[in-house]
DNA sequence: ATGATCCTGAAATTATTTCTTCACGAAGGT
DNA sequence: ACCTTCGTGAAGAAATAATTTCAGGATCAT
């Protein structure tokens, strides 16, 4: 039995004038630092308050809930409903659409994807791949695999402009073997990896280790196995309501990592990015205005 | 038993690699909305991960705890100490960082473009697009531009196994004006085009709706010129703490497509993905298991 | 291929928790 | 002062949860 749309804060607050005193005693101490307080055995909640095991079940059955159990499946609902703050768990993002229409079901997926993954990710690792990234003294090179080329690809053409020292390897043909001949001890290596982790992927991977090149790997939650070798590691959640995985999160992570290299680089990046202007003039490639 | 200042989310991510396959989809059970799944009852945790309660068990253990409860009243300790801390404003995402490093303005940056370009977009247009390009009757081609290119590939290369007749055109070169030739009337155009719009790209989609094709345009908020000639217009927002633009709305977006398109022709994309499995089991592309 | 090893969940066992009953004691009315 | 009424917690009963055991099955090395 769960009364709907009213927090069991609220319940305890209405019912506290019809409470007895130990049952007073009790709601007290279910409110200080409320809900954890909530979250354990009858028999702690009852300890934790200085009252006795039955004045908890009677009470919370003066709460309307039919036993202790369903007290706390209630109360660990509204946690999780108060953890996942409400820019994420949004629900409806299209409003003119049902929460069912897969623009809302997707972008759901995607925002918690988002959030779990950022949060659960290591600033040092972080820190550590873009301070890598940055060095012009090492060699970069670029792959991805059969869905991941993509990424691969967007983060090459960044990297690109960025810096000096950027090689994409085409890890389809057999021709990827042929960049680990310049491979210097200390390049750096971004690999894309995720589900349905692909053999040469992980052969490439493991004799660019052999070389003494430094490994920054993108995957998702389950981890490729290029991960052993890999010096930074990025998991992203990727799961969404399609036969399909989400590359969102590593996108975003990618442009961070973009952004922040960029930062370290900017004395040299700017020259590099004045010229490219420059050029791009006289291809009159884009439209001057609009 | 309970180490000091280290998290179970922390203690789960170091141990994920010794972790068993039922294990680890534990683990993400638990870490997803961490840490409200792990406070049911064993079964409850169990059963929400999709794993049998001895699984549960054991993995606790590995982890260093004496049992279930054990690592529970871990669990609400930390719980508690995340809750009592004051500084639980969740506008920042990465909660060890501080507000100001750029993984927080970033992703912040994101998750308001994501909310915004999707209370706008236009349901109508949506179901259009994806009727559109579930066609089998019409060809699909695609086609991006100098920073759009990775977009046009994620898309293509994803299409192209939903579905027959997807055709990547290569804007860089001056080839692209080939693939106009077998245009017919009809046939669908998807085209990127964001900031820095480019002359070619626009010429094409002018020289396509001569054709008589169908444009479908994936472009940023203040809309490519090539927007005058398409039938569906998407517009993501891309404004990011960065030098760059941000692609992950218009990624977003293209997966969307991609589910809801995947709906219309699972029929025949069932054979087709089947058939693909088959064709990689015999190359021996992908790793078998984990 | 074949055997050894390890993982996994069903079932049984054990432990714990939750609920109920009941007797004691306090408060308030007669 | 006595009785009635209600609140309270101790103790036991019932229910539920946690652990252990075990056999089938998957994986890996040979």
């Amino acid at each position: 039995m769960t009364e709907p749309a009213e927090t069991i804060a609220e319940r305890l607050h209405a019912a506290f004038d019809s409470l007895t005193r130990a049952e007073r005693q009790l709601a007290d101490s279910l409110l200080q630092n409320y809900p954890v307080s909530g979250l354990g055995s009858i028999t702690l909640v009852a300890k934790a308050a200085g009252v006795s095991t039955p004045t908890v079940a009677r009470m919370v059955q003066k709460l309307g809930f039919t036993g202790f159990p369903d007290f706390q499946a209630e109360l660990r609902r509204e946690l999780e409903a108060k953890i996942s703050d409400p820019i994420t768990k949004h629900d409806t993002w299209v409003e003119k659409a049902p929460d069912a229409h897969i623009l809302n079901r997707f972008t759901d997926a995607v925002m918690g994807n988002i959030r779990q993954t950022l949060t659960q990710i290591d600033i040092e690792t972080f820190d550590r791949a873009c301070t890598l990234l940055a060095d012009p003294g090492q060699s970069v090179y670029v792959v991805g695999g059969r869905i991941t080329r993509s990424l691969a690809d967007y983060f090459f053409m960044h990297m690109q402009v960025l810096r000096a020292d950027v090689t994409q390897i085409q890890s389809m043909s057999n021709a990827w073997v042929h960049y680990l001949l310049d491979m210097k001890p200390g390049d750096v290596v971004v690999i894309f990896d995720v589900r349905r982790y692909e053999n040469a992927t992980l052969k490439l991977a493991e004799m660019a280790r052999e070389k003494g090149a430094r490994i920054i790997l993108f995957t998702d939650q389950w981890r490729s196995p290029v991960h052993e070798f890999a010096d930074c590691t990025f998991c992203g959640r990727i799961v969404v309501p399609s036969a399909w995985d989400s590359s969102v999160t590593l996108m975003l992570m990618l442009e961070i990592v973009i952004a922040e290299v960029q930062e370290h680089t900017w004395a040299s990046t700017r020259k590099r990015m004045e010229e490219l202007e420059d050029m791009f003039d006289r291809t009159r490639f884009f439209r001057k205005f609009t």
